[in-house]
DNA sequence: ACATAATCGAGACGGTACGTCAGGTCTTTTT
DNA sequence: AAAAAGACCTGACGTACCGTCTCGATTATGT
């Protein structure tokens, strides 16, 4: 019944997955994406390349679920359940400020940015990654948004016939577009500005 | 004083670069960019493989001036000077709703997107084509923005103080997010919304 | 303190080096050296090419490994151990037209022909790969002359004072000489002639 | 009648053809046979590949000539019209080791060494060019000592019997082998060493 | 002296093979 | 049974030359 030939989970090294993830990441890192292979990343890790053949199907996948981690282990170190939540000050708009300044700093971080620009590209012509990347990594954090959003139309801070989809895109659009383009500097100003346009045109009708 | 090694331009191949554009074009479409090789594009093109070394420093650049190209015959064919302005009725709201669809319908026609696609997901990943694509391609597209939004604010449709470059991100950001992530569909609807939400907040202020 | 890079030869496929063998051999006889290439040596073995550059450096290397595996196997095939050892009946004429004749008959046939001239050529022409043939084929066969000269000399059928060595060349130079340079044909009656010339040059002094 | 695409040799450049065989020699020696390529000997000599491809069919036969031409020149340089012919001092003995120390000394000058390795190599392994060789290069060398040993003869010091042809073998055929297979060092000695030996088995039966 | 035609230097072109790198599969030995 | 190691076939890389083919620019006669 079951898949003739998928390995046995639990007798995986656990060991080896981490000096995978760390291989992976930190090539990525430093020489990039592309130039970043399985042979680099099972050498770099001390493992033979039919370790990673047998628990990823590619490349990028090793990358994502690597980064995922990375993610993971971050949000446990700050601690709470309700980490990526968007705080609810009362303020919506210093609320957003504050979330896309975070963001700012976040794609500005060398260090999350090699690997997320790599996962995007990716994702951007594979579609099949592209799906994995999106809900895994981009859906989740969206979410936080509609959330919040949610939550300001019943405050009535924002007009009640407002998609809460296409609010948050209008916030996070252009941040994506500035950051993927590189068409000019991703500061905290710009972040301010966007919420201040977007919120002006989200507010309720008077 | 001059490049020591660059080849002589006079007696390049037309024949050749036009082969080579179509066969780049092709094989992107129907295998996707990364299956797309040079060899194969040499193959396909009939043409010797240090041709395209000869004049492109990569399958990207190659991809790019490809496109550019494909681009430039398309508007050629459309006739007029000012190919890709945005129109100027005097309606701001319908002028920006009318080119955002066809946006949306030229991301949606597979001949276009499987090389767009190819070409964002290089630049996000490979900053010295990135810097080309968005040089060669995106900025003179968001110009024909920033043209129609200095006159919306001459008009008095636009609030002054708006900065036009922000106020096109509210506009295109969103609907590259969607593009690219596939996260929804792209559709006129949408961009019509888009329009309303992203005008009421640039409007003037009462 | 041992070499770097070496591959480890205990897990060589023995069926990949004998194909080789076989296409290389077959190649050369077929197409001759100049156009006999690695790629095809490799098609025509079934093989990836990097087998080929894993062990051996050079074309020619593979030849003489190729040639040397002929020649031991048809050693083999022909039993005994003194196998290319010359007869020593007492009549030292008779014994060496006998493996003169039998020289002739080798340089003549085709299928020893090609590879052995090809293998001369690159010798000449190669240091590297010239000195391995001298070791590895030339040398071996050239003894079997001096210990059959040195038998005639303690029998008093040859002048002690003279050198095997070049008793040899007397015999064996000649006979090249023609081969290589394509003179005169190679026949059993020449090979009497020189064997004749030379040993009355050799014949203990009256 | 004639040859619908043979170039007019009267009006061709003697400069270029100077050129050519400069660079081909010089490439040879420094660099070998094997590295050195058409597309070299037209860079170092400041002339179009065509230039070459228009008056030689191959990269052999363009060595073979500048190498005939290095000969000729020498020999003009020398003077006389009988240049190559073997002395004729009464002592064929001295006459013949004569000329076989001037060849050892010749085979062991790197000048002359290179190139005609490589000619002696491709001639080897290649007939067309094999037959050129002979006929052009070697033949006439041999010819002199077809005519010093005819002489010999009729002086009574070489049995009449004899083939020159064989006879001459048994002195120029030792002394190729070493030089080509590089088995053991051409010396002077070696040379008297192989004459005295050669004219003990030629010399008028008692 | 000049017209004119072939040679010349240059080098782009369609190809073939080079020697290298990595992909993904398979096998052997170790843990 | 999974893991480290690495040989294997495959296929693409980017480079070097092949031999052919255009390009002006330059001779070198033959009228």
């Amino acid at each position: 019944m079951s898949d003739t030939k998928s390995p046995d989970a639990t007798r995986r090294s656990e060991r080896s997955r981490r000096a995978i993830y760390d291989a992976a990441l930190a090539l990525v890192s430093e020489t990039g994406y592309a130039k970043t292979t399985i042979e680099g990343i099972a050498a770099r890790a001390g493992v033979g390349k039919q370790t990673i053949y047998r628990w990823w199907p590619s490349k990028a996948a090793v990358l994502l679920e690597a980064f995922l981690d990375l993610a993971a282990q971050a949000n446990e170190a700050l601690g709470g359940d309700d980490e990526g939540e968007i705080p609810d000050t009362g303020d919506l708009a210093a609320d957003l400020k504050y979330v896309l300044r975070a963001t700012v700093d976040e794609l500005n971080n060398p260090t999350y940015d090699a690997p997320s620009r790599a996962l995007a590209a990716e994702g951007v012509v594979n579609p099949e990654l592209g799906s994995q990347f999106a809900e895994k990594l981009l859906e989740p954090q969206l979410q936080y948004y509609v959330r919040r959003i949610e939550a300001a139309q019943a405050a009535g801070d924002i007009d009640p016939d407002v998609d809460p989809r296409i609010a948050l895109e209008l916030l996070v659009g252009p941040l994506n577009h500035r950051w993927l383009h590189r068409t000019l500097p991703l500061t905290h100003a710009y972040a301010d500005t966007l919420v201040d346009y977007a919120l002006r045109g989200l507010a309720p009708r008077a």
